[in-house]
Formats: C-alpha cells, structure tokens, sequence
DNA sequence: TGTACATCAGTGAACGCGCGTTCACTGATGTAC
DNA sequence: TGTACATCAGTGAACGCGCGTTCACTGATGTAC
C-alpha cells in the first residue's frame, strides 16, 4: 500500500541508517540488500523505490557514515549510540586546546570501545580493504569522506596549514592501520598493536 | 586420473600462491575456489583433495603472502614477480646502517608499484578489514603474520628491543593505514596522502 | 623384475543456497475537478 | 469541502546466477607378492 512522503523519507533514512551500521559490521558484502531491508523494517522488495541499486546504497551509507564520525572528531552533537562509541570525544574535546585535544582523538580512536564496535566506528578502518575494489564512485565518496576527517583532525594541531595537514594525515593512516591489524589479529598482538600506538614516540626513546 | 606424489605437491603449491595472488588482488569473497583452482590449471574438483575447506586454503594463502613479504622486507632473495614490487628493498636494504635503512622500508612501501600491486603486495594493506570479520584460526595466522613483519621492520632500528619494537609498529601502522586509505581513495586524495606519510614530520615542522 | 590390484589426484556434472534484481499486485495517498 | 481517479511505497514470489561443496568416475601411480 502506498504511504506518505513523510514516510517515505523517515523509510529512507531508515534503511541509509541501518545500511551503514551492516557494512561496517559484517563488509559489503556480509550485508545483503535483505538484510539492511530487514533491519530497517521492510521487506526487499521495496529497496528499489528507494536507490537504483546495491552501489547507490553503498555510497549513501559512506556518506551517513562519515557525517557521524567526523561530528564525533569534532565534539558535536551524536546521537546515543555513537557518543558510546566516542565518549570522550564528545564530552571533552570541544576545548581548542592543542596538546590534550591531539592526545584525547588518538586515545578514544584506540580504544577498546572504538576497536570493538566496528558498526558505529570509522568507516576506513571498517571498510577500507573492500572499497579498494570498489568502483571509482564509491571511492570518490570515500576520498571526500577521509579529507573531511583529516581536517577535522586538522584543526586541532597547531603550525602552519600545510604541516598541521600533513600530521593530520599521519596521525590519521596510524590510527586507522593500528586498528585494522587490532581487529584483524589475535587479541594479544591486537594489544600490543594498540598500546605502542597509543604510546608517543618519545616514551619509548 | 591419478598423478605422481612429486606432482601433487607441485599442484599444492600451484594453488596456494594462486590463491595468495587472487585473494589479495580480489579480495576474500572476490575470489573463489574455482578461480583460484583455474588460476592454478586445474579444475575446481580437484581442489578437495587438497584442502578441507576454503579457510584452510585462506591460511594457506596468508602464511605464504607473509612468507613472501617478509623476505623482500628483509632484503632476501624472492621471486621476480614480487621483487618488481618491492625492488629498491631487494637490492639495496641487506645494509644494516639504521637511518638510511628505515627510510628505504618507508619509500617502498608507499611507492606507486606497491599501491598498484595488491596482488602481489603486503597482506595487511590488501585484506586487513576483512580478515577481521573473519574466523579466530585465521586471524591467529594473520596476528602471527603481522609479529613476523613487525620484527623484520624493528631489526633496522636503533635503540632497545622494546623501543625499536615499538616504534617498529607505530611505522607499520601509518604505512598500512596510509596504502589502504590511498587504495581506496580517489587518486587525488590518495596521493596526498602518499606523500605526507612519505615525508618525516620534521620536515612539516 | 613382473604381474595384479588397490589407491587416489584430478575431472566435470550436480547439489542446495543466498545473492541482487524484477515484477504483478495492493491499497492508502495525493491530485484534478 | 467532496468525489473520482491516478500514483506509487511497500509486499512477497520469482528470476538467473555464482558460490562452496559433493560425488561418481577415470586411469596412472604405488604396492604386495
């Protein structure tokens, strides 16, 4: 039966929502097109009055993805579940202040809660292997969702823009390689991945 | 028909680097068991009479892409095809001089012949996300992997075990982060991403 | 060394299954008058 | 404001396809005598 626009918009929202979370748990292609449906309420048929297809899901649920995290990096507002995710992000570091603002991003992105909820996490270290082999679209969207990270991360450094960019990079492709090998080994050497990263350089000189 | 013992174990060998190859350029799920048999000249029958399942062959694949990557990274001989990815390492980093050797490991990693090869390349850049949603005996293989490469990085470094360990990870970390972000990216984004983990950071300073 | 026979590596058809996508259908919504 | 009708969001069965795995079969290899 037909519905409203209104609800149209919140199925809409509902289905981006939980498509982002699916991927980011179970990859791109762990999550069926059924199961986001399922998820999201409804049944799988009606996916296509919705996206034109698997791909255009994939880029909505990027988008949405990184939207949240980059709030998150930033202090803003997110919803519940998310701010479980990044608790102290939220909480403290609105403050501009640059050393305790840098240590507090690579300290929540390290932690146990981060490495373990991979569906309300950053979506490069969630998905990144897979939308390697994706097509150029999806990686455009990808390529624009990690410049946005990187001057969230950006602005919380201190020099010129050019160097607090390029150690934004830096700390940022740290953090995401010491999660992925967290996520993808054994716990032990996942520890002592995230504890020498957590660590600064100068601790261990 | 039945063939020799010696021809078997050649066979054995034929499918575990197709696979090694196939996997990391198509990923887990992108390449399947007939692939990776036709890849090998055979048939995917066949393929049981080797392995009880896709898993162990996915262990099989890893161990040997490990084996492969942690050689170039510690100057030995290995194959053509792999030492066109990584050949700076191959003939220049048996030195033992620390400085002049962590750069090279840097540069070649990061270099445009590694990001392009995946299949080829370093196991954790091509399939760290989702070797992570993957079964704990093989991200036991994979943790083991990761010690391996870990201890061939922290052998060019000065300083105490603990440090030159540490601060071999935090290198590690960046560089895979950097490959996967890079990889899935656009190519304007990844090359800038590139290029700022190529340059030390006192160079930003 | 030769012979008879059991073994088993590899073939190719077949299996059940879940995937992305399509489609006829339903009935409430939105619109034209 | 009320009525008649076109629209279309959502349902659930069905599609073709490729996957991992199984199986009967073949015939060269390996072994027992």
């Amino acid at each position: 039966m037909r519905v409203s626009q209104e609800e149209k918009g919140r199925s809409h929202a509902r289905i981006v929502e939980s498509a982002a979370r699916l991927f980011r748990e179970r990859g791109l292609d762990g999550a069926s097109v059924a199961d986001v449906m399922k998820e999201a309420g409804m049944t799988h048929g009606g996916f296509y009055k919705h996206f034109e297809g698997k791909d255009a899901l994939v880029e909505a649920a990027l988008a949405i993805a990184f939207d949240q995290f980059v709030a998150a990096l930033r202090g803003e507002e997110v919803d519940a579940a998310v701010s479980q995710v990044f608790p102290r992000l939220a909480s403290t570091l609105r403050v501009g202040e640059a050393g305790r603002s840098e240590a507090a991003v690579r300290s929540v992105y390290l932690s146990d809660a981060h490495v373990a909820e991979r569906g309300l996490g950053c979506p490069v270290a969630a998905l990144g292997t897979e939308i390697a082999r994706s097509s150029a679209s999806i990686r455009r969207a990808f390529g624009a969702g990690v410049r946005r990270v990187v001057e969230a991360i950006a602005e919380r450094r201190r020099g010129t823009a050019a160097a607090r960019r390029a150690a934004a990079i830096r700390e940022f492709s740290m953090l995401v390689g010491a999660v992925v090998i967290a996520r993808a080994s054994d716990p032990e050497t996942g520890e002592e991945v995230l504890s020498a990263c957590a660590g600064d350089a100068r601790n261990d000189r």
